[in-house]
RNA sequence: GGGGGCGUAGCUCAGUUGGUUAGAGCGCUGCCCUGUCACGGCAGAGGCCGCGGGUUCGAGUCCCGUCGCUCCCGCCA
């Protein structure tokens, strides 16, 4: 018989009864009764139940063992008493009649228990990860993420994806997150860099022929962590390919992340084709570029309603700035005065002036809107207010103005909200507001407001109930802005990845002033995200594969060639010697598990976390070094003073 | 860097308008218990109420500071 065991602690069933086994795995829960001595013995494969009483000759060391401590046990496998079988287990059939202890492993007294589903601080949780990992629903969301690794590797394969490993030890880059930095011993002032992420690399391998790449890739981000944002270090599934437009990578993309989900998603509904969101529509009828598409709620432009209205909070507002919105929130269900008053109060801690309403009662067999809002604009305004809300529930959403003072906007006029997302409201209300219903009101500039009404959105939705759960709602958000503009800086940013191309023909934005900061701010970048549920899971871009337009591009954001010269140096230089035009994305491996996983935190899906502040309490990471250490490295310390 | 929330037994938490000896459940220790599976019963140990200062006759409770944890903003091309 082998050392440690004859089967797993999950295997053993009824075909099995009278068998000499041996187990070996954790004392799970014991039940001591005197005369009757019952421990569920876990290993990774599962719990069964081993017994010993009086006439076996282990029971006496059988009543010293503790929970946790790792032992072997050799017995008989015999079938329950009838009535005592549990048919939670599946080897609830049968138990082990211990003849034989081996304690492999004790265990002092637990700093966690692993039994039971009592939450504990992060700070112990982390402390003692491993026995966190014990407990069933971290070590199953561990599980999880091989599993959903190894799918989204092999889907990859089929789709004539190869994998390649790329550089740790990188050079810093000048855009984007701060940089993990490694010191250099053999050049003395010198650093590598943690990548942030293989942009650079799988660009190159592109430039080098390959076609399509992927990788499982770890990057390195020295930024403050977020419940969905891990510290220091996360996980995309990084891809890139040559010679394809925007929608031959969405083509790519879209069946393995649809594929992985449905999978996964344990009959969960998944969307079968991502609808194709416009940035500007986003930000318009959602308040956000992730919006959770199981929401059903919309905002509404009724600016024209308040105009000169009786609401003269509203209608001054709109007659001192051009730029000033009202945008309508509607709140099926959230018809009372208690509830318009709790989102009021609500806004009012967010830091907001507060949240106007509107909320319909029936009247005399006539829904009438009440309220103070509604008082001052008159029964004439608010009865067209609802019809305009109930007629709009069917047309398309027209779009946005993001930064409306910005006259060029208004080429983007052309975007509109996708028939299949324009319906979900309609979906919800088909006969519009109706007694019991309410609608909210945002004013001001949208620049400004829009993250507000997106956010009031959530809330609304959230606590009418709306929201439908228990399903994976995709979008891509495509047409995103090239550029932004910078408010604290007065000057022009690149709004996301210096990389990406412009959307329009290379003569034309090759000759656009760089002083018309109307035109820059109007450009549109081949850029593009996965949304799922709210949550950005991924975000790429056709790249800028020549190096006029990157240096145009820079130019614009105010950087000097010289500048791209020696940041970029080996990518321009590549870019000129036979760039094939290119473009990827990468989603975050991390997010697509959590969001199948159900949980809500990332350290939930990820092995070794580190705590919010970057630390790793069971490694003792980051930790000091010694003199000799910095010495070699040229590194001499000059730490702030505390106090 | 900024803001909110929380710090009471190993863990989860209660602790009234400031008022005697700070409680419960889980866990731990001991004893009892032959069919449990969150076993049950009895007894016990375990507290710088995060730390420092202040107000008060009196502070777990009120005030100030500080530290830690956590969530958010900034940041995250």
């Amino acid at each position: 018989m082998h050392r440690y065991r004859s089967h797993t602690c999950g295997a053993l069933r009824e075909g099995d009864i009278g068998k000499a086994v041996r187990l070996s795995g954790w004392c799970h829960r014991i039940r001591d009764h005197g005369g009757v001595l019952f421990i569920d013995l876990r290993d990774h494969y599962g719990l069964t139940q081993v017994v010993a009483d009086p006439d076996s000759k282990a029971f006496k060391l059988a009543e010293t063992l503790r929970a946790e401590w790792v032992v072997r046990v050799d017995g008989k496998l015999r079938k329950r008493p009838a009535g005592t079988e549990n048919p939670e287990l599946p080897t609830g059939q049968v138990e082990v009649y211990i003849d034989e202890i081996e304690v492999l492993g004790p265990a002092a007294e637990l700093p966690m228990p692993v039994f039971g589903e009592q939450e504990y601080p992060e700070e112990t949780r982390l402390k003692y990860r491993f026995l966190d990992l014990r407990r069933e629903k971290l070590h199953a969301n561990i599980m999880l993420r091989g599993r959903v690794i190894d799918s989204l590797r092999w889907r990859m394969k089929e789709g004539g994806f190869f994998e390649f490993q790329t550089p740790i030890l990188t050079a810093s880059s000048p855009e984007g997150a701060r940089d993990y930095l490694v010191p250099s011993r053999i050049h003395p002032g010198k650093f590598y860099a943690l990548p942030q992420a293989p942009q650079q690399f799988k660009q190159l391998i592109m430039v080098a022929g390959f076609d399509r790449y992927f990788q499982i890739a770890p990057c390195f981000r020295d930024e403050d962590a977020r419940a969905d944002r891990s510290p220091g270090e996360f996980y995309q599934l990084d891809l890139e390919m040559s010679f394809v437009t925007q929608q031959d990578v969405f083509d790519a993309v879209e069946p393995v992340i649809r594929g992985v989900f449905e999978e996964f998603a344990e009959g969960k509904p998944v969307t079968q084709k991502f609808p194709q969101i416009s940035y500007a529509a986003a930000i318009r009828a959602f308040g956000t570029d992730k919006p959770d598409l199981r929401n059903p709620l919309m905002i509404h432009d009724v600016t024209n309603i308040f105009r000169d209205s009786g609401f003269s909070l509203f209608a001054k507002g709109i007659a001192a700035n051009p730029l000033v919105r009202v945008w309508a929130i509607p709140a099926p269900g959230g018809g009372s005065r208690a509830f318009c008053d709790r989102m009021n109060s609500w806004a009012q801690d967010e830091g907001q002036p507060g949240l106007g309403y509107i909320f319909f009662s029936t009247e005399k067999n006539a829904v009438v809107g009440r309220g103070p809002i509604a008082n001052n604009l008159g029964p004439e305004l608010t009865a067209q207010l609802k019809a305009e809300l109930n007629g709009r529930l069917g047309k398309l959403v027209r779009v946005p103005l993001p930064m409306e003072e910005q006259s060029s906007f208004d080429t983007l006029l052309s975007d509109f909200l996708p028939l299949e997302v324009a319906n979900l409201y309609r979906d919800l209300k088909p006969q519009g507001l109706v007694d019991g219903d309410a609608v909210f009101f945002v004013m001001g500039v949208p620049r400004q407001t829009y993250k507000f009404a997106g956010v009031a959105r959530t809330k609304i939705a959230e606590d009418l109930g709306l929201i439908r759960k228990e399903r994976f709602d995709f979008c891509w958000i495509v047409n995103f802005p090239m550029y932004e503009w910078n408010e604290e800086e007065k000057k022009i940013d690149f709004s996301h990845n210096p990389f990406s191309m412009p959307n329009m023909p290379i003569n034309a934005f090759l000759d656009i002033d760089p002083t018309d900061n109307d035109k820059i701010l109007s450009v549109i970048a081949n850029q593009y995200d996965i949304v799922c549920n709210g949550t950005e899971l991924s975000s790429g871009a056709i790249r800028n594969h020549r190096p006029e337009v990157m240096k145009k591009a820079f130019a614009i954001a105010g950087y000097p060639e010289d500048v791209l010269e020696t940041k970029f140096g080996g990518m321009l230089h590549a870019l000129s010697l036979g760039a094939p035009p290119h473009g990827g994305i990468a989603p975050g491996i991390d997010r697509i598990v959590m969001l199948l996983a159900g949980e809500e935190n990332l350290r939930e899906v990820v092995l070794f976390p580190m705590n919010q502040r970057a630390e790793d309490l069971m490694m003792g990471a980051p930790s000091e070094v010694t003199a000799k250490q910095l010495k070699e490295l040229s590194i001499r310390l000059d730490l702030p003073k505390k106090n």
